[in-house]
DNA sequence: GCGTCAATGCCATAAATATGGCTATTTGTA
DNA sequence: TACAAATAGCCATATTTATGGCATTGACGC
C-alpha cells in the first residue's frame, strides 16, 4: 500500500512539482495538494493522509500553527515541515508544536521522498543543519547534571529536594521522620556546601545547577 | 586532506573492523584506536583527530563522561556516539554533555562513514529512532509557557523573578528601586495569586509552571 | 581502637519572612 | 466621572529561618 501524502504549499509551482514527484514514484500517492491552510481540518479529513508535507511560510495560518492543529485532531498523522529559513526560534516552536521532521526546501527530490518514508516509519528526518540546531536547543534547555558537584550526602540531597518542592522545616521533618532540629542541622550543612544563606537561594541554585 | 578519526571501543573486534573500515576508505584516516578511556586526554592530544567515534558502553570511564571531558578540553573536536541501547536518559545525558551525533551499532558501514563525514561538516547525524527520541525530549523539556495563568501584574512578575534568583526582600528592594515594604506588599499579592505561603514555595511553583 | 563523618538531636538568638490592616497616586476604562 | 487595578508605601506582630555551639550514635577506614 502506498504512503498517502498531503501537501500544503502556497507556491503553486512547487506544489505542482511536489505533487508530480510524489505521485510519480511507486510507493507514494499524493492524496491532496493545497495552497493554504484555510480549510486545514476538512482537507485532512477528506484526503486522509499518512504524512503531511507542510510549508512553514504561508499566508494566513502558518505551518507552525497548522502542525499544532493537525496534531491535536489527528495525532497519528506524521507532519514533515519544509522551510527556506533555519531560524532557531521557528525550529524550536515547530518542534514543540509536534512536527515529526524538518527539511530545507533545497533538499533534492530523492531525499524528500526518503524523508517522507522515514517520517512515515516513525523516524525524524532532519536536514543536517537543523539537526545540529536541535541538539543545541536540547543542551541549552537542560544543562549538564553535576549531580555531586557540591558533595551533598544522601540525606542532604533528600532535604534539598524537599526545599525545592517548597516545603517548610516542619513539613520536611514530618516527611523524613526526623525532628525539626535535625532538618535545621541538615540545612545548615547544605547551605555551607552550596554557599548560600536562604531557602530560596538554595532552591534557585539547586535548580540552576540541576542538582534536583 | 582526509578526515582524521579516533575510535574508542572496548570490543576489540569491532575496534579492529572500524579501524580498517576508516583507514581503507579514501578521504578518511584512522589516527587512533583505543580500547578504553583511561588515557583519554593524552590519546586525543597525540592523535589529534577531527572526529572521535565513541562507544557509550565502556568499562571504566563511560562514553557519556568521556564526551564531557573531550568537549571541555577540545571543543572543536566532533564526537559521534555509538551505542547498542537507545535509552531515553542516556541519549539525553549524552547530548547534554556535548555529543554531536548519535548512531546505533547496527548501522551499516557505509552509513557510519556518511555519519562521520556529516558530523565533520557540522551536521548532527542520528539514527532515525534516536532523532525521534530527541524531538520527544525537546517537547517534553519545554512545556508551553502559561505566562499568565495566575494573572500576575508586570511588577509582580518582576519581583517573582527576583525570588526565583534567590534574592532577599532587601536585595529586591534595591534592585527594583522600591522600599522593602513595597516588596513585601507585592509578595503578599503574589502569594495570594499563586496560592502559596512562602518564598521557596513560590519559587518552586514559578519554576514548575514555567512562569519564569 | 581511634579518628572521621553522616545522621540525629537540643538550645538560644538575631534576622528575615508572612500576614493583616490601612493609605495614597496614577492609569485605564466602563 | 467613578470604579477597578497596579503601584508604592507604613505599622505591627506572630512565625519561620539562619546561624552558632554542642552532644550522641553508628559506620567505615586505617
Amino acid at each position: 500500500m502506498p504512503i498517502r501524502v498531503a501537501i500544503f504549499d502556497d507556491n503553486k509551482n512547487l506544489l505542482n512539482s511536489l505533487f508530480h514527484l510524489v505521485n510519480g514514484t511507486p510507493g507514494f500517492e499524493c492524496v491532496g495538494a493545497f495552497p493554504n491552510c484555510n480549510e486545514l481540518i476538512s482537507d485532512i479529513k477528506k484526503s486522509n493522509p499518512d504524512v503531511v508535507l507542510m510549508d512553514i511560510e504561508m499566508p494566513g495560518m502558518s505551518g507552525i500553527e497548522a502542525v499544532l492543529v493537525i496534531k491535536e485532531k489527528y495525532p497519528s498523522v506524521k507532519v514533515l515541515m519544509e522551510t527556506i529559513f533555519e531560524d532557531d526560534e521557528k525550529v524550536f516552536a515547530t518542534i514543540c508544536n509536534g512536527a515529526d521532521g524538518y527539511i530545507l526546501k533545497n533538499t533534492p527530490p530523492s531525499e524528500i521522498l526518503d524523508s517522507i518514508k522515514e517520517v512515515y516509519e516513525g523516524g525524524a528526518p532532519m536536514t543536517p543543519s537543523i539537526a545540529s540546531k536541535v541538539l543545541k536547543i536540547v543542551r541549552h534547555k537542560s544543562p549538564v547534571h553535576h549531580t555531586n558537584e557540591f558533595n551533598l550526602s544522601d540525606r542532604e540531597k533528600e532535604v534539598l529536594n524537599c526545599l525545592v518542592k517548597g516545603m517548610s522545616y516542619k513539613l520536611i521533618a514530618d516527611t523524613c521522620f526526623i525532628s525539626i532540629e535535625t532538618v535545621n542541622g541538615h540545612i545548615k550543612n547544605i547551605y555551607k556546601k552550596l554557599q548560600v544563606h536562604s531557602k530560596s537561594e538554595a532552591v534557585a541554585k539547586a535548580i540552576k545547577r540541576n542538582i534536583v
